[in-house]
Order: C-alpha cells, then structure tokens, then sequence
RNA sequence: GGGCGCGUAGCUCAAUGGUAGAGCAGCGGCCUUUUAAGCCGUUUGUUGAGAGUUCGAGCCUCUCCGCGCUCACCA
C-alpha cells in the first residue's frame, strides 16, 4: 500500500475535489489535432494572411504563471514546449479558477484554442476550452533555473542522482530532455546498423536466449530451468554458435542484433545483459570483415552524429575509414618492450615479462595467451585512443578462430579498440570440424580445475559443421558502448534505459 | 568480493558533539501579455535502518541497506 507525502496529500485531494465536480481525472480518450511543433508551424505560414489557426494539443503541464484574471503555462509533448494563455474573456471565471487550483505541474491536459503570438513575441495557444487527461499525483523532480540579480544563473532542483535517474527512469526521462535525446539516438544507432547490414544483403535473424548449452564466449552464464521438461536452460552469452549453424544451413549472410547476458561485474562498462550485434559472412575473411566493419561504423556515426568525428571525453575520435591497423605482437613489442614471439612458453614468456616489468606480473599459472591478453591490456590497450584494429591473436585464447596458413599457433582474429577499449571482435571462423572438437577439448583441459573457464562441448555444433560449413568471416560488436561513444556517455548506464540496480529496500 | 566516498524537507544543498536550516516546490492572499513572473504571509523532517558511546549524536563507533568511484573479475 502505497504511503504518500503532504504534496501527494494535497492533490489526491484535489483529484477526490474534481471528481466531486464532475471533472474526470483519468478520462478514457484524449484527442489532439496537432503537436507543439506542428502547430507552431502553421500558425507562423499563415501568420502574414491573418490565417485563424485553430488546433487542439495535449502534454504534460511543466510551467504555470497564473497572473489573476489570466494565465500562463507551458506544456511539452513529444514535439516540444509550447506556451498556453488562458483569460477569463475565452474560459469563464469559473473554468480558470479550476485550471489555477486544481491542476498541478505534471498534469497531462488537452487545450483547444486559436494560435496567437504575445506581446513578448512567443507563439501561443489561446486557451478557449481545455480537459485534464490525467492526473499526476506524485510531483516530479522538477528542475528550476533563477537568474540572480549578478546575471548568474542557478539551478535549482535538477534531479541529478544517479540512482534515482537510473531506478526511476520514467522520472528522469520526464524532466531531462536530454537524456529523451539519448535516447532517440541510441535508437538511431540501432537503426543504423540494420539499415547497413541489410543494405549488404545480409539477413537478420533471430536465434535462441534460452539455450539447453552455452558457448561462443568466455563468460559465466545466467542458469535458470524449464519446469515442464524438467531442464536446466542458460541465457545466451553470445549468438556465436547458432549463427554459424545457419551458414551449414546455406544462409551466406545472417546477423542478430539482440540480447546477450553475462553472469560477470557490473561496472562501468558491463551491464549483465548487453545488446550485442554479430554477423557471419560466407566466403569472406577476416580482412573483408575489417573492411565492412570500418564502413558499418562510420556509416553509423554519421546516422546518429551527422559526422565520422565523433567527441569523447577529452578526445575527438575519427571514424572515417581506413583505421589503424596494427599487428599485435607489434603492439605489444612497442608497448612494453616485449616480443611475444621470442617467449614460445608460458614459463619463457612470464619470465620475460617478470625481467622487464617487476611490478606489473600475470597470474604465473596463466596460459600463454592468458599472458598476452595481459600485456595487451595493461600495456597496449590504454594507448588505442582513435580507432585501431588489433590483428592476428595467440590461438589458445581464440578457440573459435582459424590459424594463420603456415602458423598454426596464431589466428586471423582482430579486434576494433577505440578510446582505450574493447570495441568489437571478429575473426576469420574456424570451419574444420575436427580441428573444432581438438580446441573443444585443449579448452577442456586447459581450465580443467577453472569451474569458471569449464565451457560444455556442444556435440550438436560439431554435429552441424561436419556437414559442411563455407569459410566465413563473423564478428561481434557490443552496441552500448558504440553508444557510449557516439553519444559521449562514460557510463554504460547511460545508454541503458533500465541498467541492472539492487533491488530496492 | 576488497578499498575509498556518499545518503539531511517533494527537488538541490547547508548545519566546530549543544534549539535541524536555505532556495525552489507546496499552501493562503494580490495581480488582464507572463517568460521556469513579481509582492505579502505560511507549512514541511523517524537526518537511509538498527544498535552503541555521551549529560547531549545529522556529526563519533559498530552492524545492515542502497548508490557512486576504484581494484579484482570479465573475449
């Protein structure tokens, strides 16, 4: 049972008190016949000919100056703001009254009226008739400006907790204009993307969140079960494996864009679940993959941004192709002084790294790859500002990934690095069943006594590539934090409409 | 999970261990072209929860809850 404060007090109130005079507050219909914008713009075209303008709008009170006999407020709906100026001369003694006691800021009200411009210049609905289409019970966090006598502005309640923003968005979304724009854009990304993709032929598909097994990443999964089958189910922490199924099924170019979820950190980059984009491409490789990523990406930019340049933070980033390309063990050999390629063990390599940088040491017990990834991200990684494609991984890190010709301990892997981090990953798809199931089972072996790093075989991909499955190229971008960074948001929860939190109490 | 920090009115924030405050919002007035108007008057609190120290706790100690930053974890 809901317990509410003096103000909520006051207009349930007021809600009881309109009733009682047979105002509804929750009528079942509203009708509108244009939007802020709309209206604004009509009025202003037949302006010149004294054309009378007559519309009916709808939004949600954010401003009221009653001012005795007259009226002013502000209403803002999907479009915009826009002023309403209400006189006794058109509404009645009565009607006023009720419009400056009984409605309250947050109040969603319809207006009919004739457009008018005021004295001071602002296009304006004059006020004839007007409804309460529903109303707000609890005040929002409505925010304030004064200006102070020195000029200087201070605002006033500007709901800023980033708790309260996160955990009650609808408020949030409802007094921050800006964040409705981020919004719209991350939207605009979304449609980006699926607009390049299928411009590329590519087909977009749908494959399962709930899976009898897991796979295609390095991840924890959320576990959860079926009761009727009497089954353990996972969430998906990648499309990876269902994917490529679709390649031996003859699809040449399939991608998904949707949820994945991790059982893994929260912070300021992860999220439990993540909106992920993958694509699989028949008969390319990694190169081409770098290629159609570069061209996505900036293509995008300009989607959302209206230019490759995008700002971040302190940098300005250019997404115009081509990108830096930089092998990895030269990276890491001009990062920190070490090449990879002399230290063919783990024991040489941890030596190694030991001998040129005493402080900062991998776990011992590490893989080799383990290491590398190590040295790639304390060293390398933070130096990858504008973006950089980071080519050509150790293998036993990559179990996916099919080795170089001729050098069977690398892969044609790369991923995309932008601002100091991990963009997206691709590779050039490993399509031999049999080397499959090897690297299936090295993983097993290798993280025997890691419960974590335990990945299931899954018997039934295995299964599908001995049919047949055509070289590819697949890839996997994490689309939050594109947004992140077309969007110049440091936090992933600022891109995420409803962000994992606690529970609340 | 570890470390550091924060939590005070509806919102944004003050308050050397000594009477819990301000602005805005709200409420009551005045006001027929305001610009998130102005003027007069006025209400608002389990200081996140619980325990302890103290003559006395918003402030000190402990436990818990939530959030932020950070480290760890993390293809």
């Amino acid at each position: 049972m809901a317990e509410y404060n003096s103000l909520e007090k006051i207009r349930l109130q007021k809600l009881e008190e309109l009733r009682a005079e047979g105002v509804e507050p929750y009528p079942t219909r509203a009708s509108r016949t244009h939007t802020s914008a709309q209206a604004i713009v009509e009025f202003e075209a037949g302006e010149k000919e004294n054309k009378e303008t007559q519309v009916t709008l709808a939004g949600r009170l954010r401003s009221m100056r009653p001012k005795g006999k007259l009226s002013f407020a502000h209403i803002e709906d999907g479009a915009g703001k826009i002023q309403l100026f209400f006189r006794v001369n058109e509404v009645g003694e009565a009607r006023l009254e009720l419009f400056n006691k009984m409605f309250d800021l947050g109040d969603f009200i319809s207006a009919t009226g004739v457009m008018m411009r005021t004295k001071a210049g602002e296009v304006t609905l004059q006020v004839h008739d007007f409804s309460l289409l529903a109303k707000s019970v609890t005040p929002l966090p409505a925010d304030k400006d004064v200006t102070q006598a020195d000029g200087t502005v201070v605002r006033y309640a500007t709901l800023d907790d980033p708790e309260i923003r996160a955990r009650q968005r609808y408020a949030d979304l409802a007094v921050n204009p800006e964040v409705r724009e981020t919004f719209r854009k991350r939207a605009k990304l979304v449609k980006a993307l699926r607009a390049f993709l299928d411009d590329h032929d590519f087909l977009e598909v749908e494959t399962p969140i709930l899976q009898p097994l897991y796979g295609g990443a390095a991840a924890r999964p959320f576990t959860t079960h079926h009761n009727e089958l009497d089954q353990d189910m996972y969430l998906r922490i990648s499309f990876e494996l269902y994917l490529k199924r679709l390649l031996v099924g003859n699809l040449e170019r399939v991608y998904e864009i949707g949820r994945d979820f991790r059982n893994e950190g929260v912070s300021f980059k992860h999220n439990p679940e993540f909106t992920q984009l993958e694509f699989y491409w028949a008969y390319a490789d990694y190169l081409q993959v770098m290629e159609l990523t570069e061209q996505m990406v900036a293509y995008a930019a300009e989607q959302v941004t209206g230019s490759t340049k995008v700002t971040f933070g302190e940098h300005e980033l250019d997404f115009k192709p081509p990108w830096r390309r930089l092998e990895m063990r030269q990276g890491i050999l001009e990062a920190s002084g070490i090449d990879i390629a002399e230290h063919a063990t783990a024991e040489a390599l941890f030596k190694a790294i030991k001998a040129k940088h005493p402080n900062k040491t991998p776990d011992p017990q590490a893989t080799r790859g383990k290491m590398i990834d190590f040295l790639l991200g304390e060293f390398l990684e933070p130096t990858l500002i504008q973006p950089t494609f980071l080519y050509n991984y150790p293998r036993d890190i990559s179990p996916l990934a099919k080795s170089i010709p001729g050098d069977p301990l690398t892969v044609e892997r790369f991923e995309g690095y932008v601002a100091g981090f991990e963009l997206c990953n691709a590779f050039t798809e490993l399509n031999d069943p049999l080397d499959q199931e090897q690297r299936f089972l090295e993983m097993g072996r290798d993280y025997a006594n890691d419960e974590e790093e335990k990945h299931p075989l899954d018997e039934d991909y295995l299964r599908a590539m001995r049919y047949g499955m055509p070289p590819n190229g697949g890839f996997g971008m994490g689309v939050d934090r594109l947004a992140m960074m077309f969007l110049n948001k440091h936090s992933i929860r600022e891109v995420l409409l409803f962000p994992a939190l606690r529970k609340e109490e």
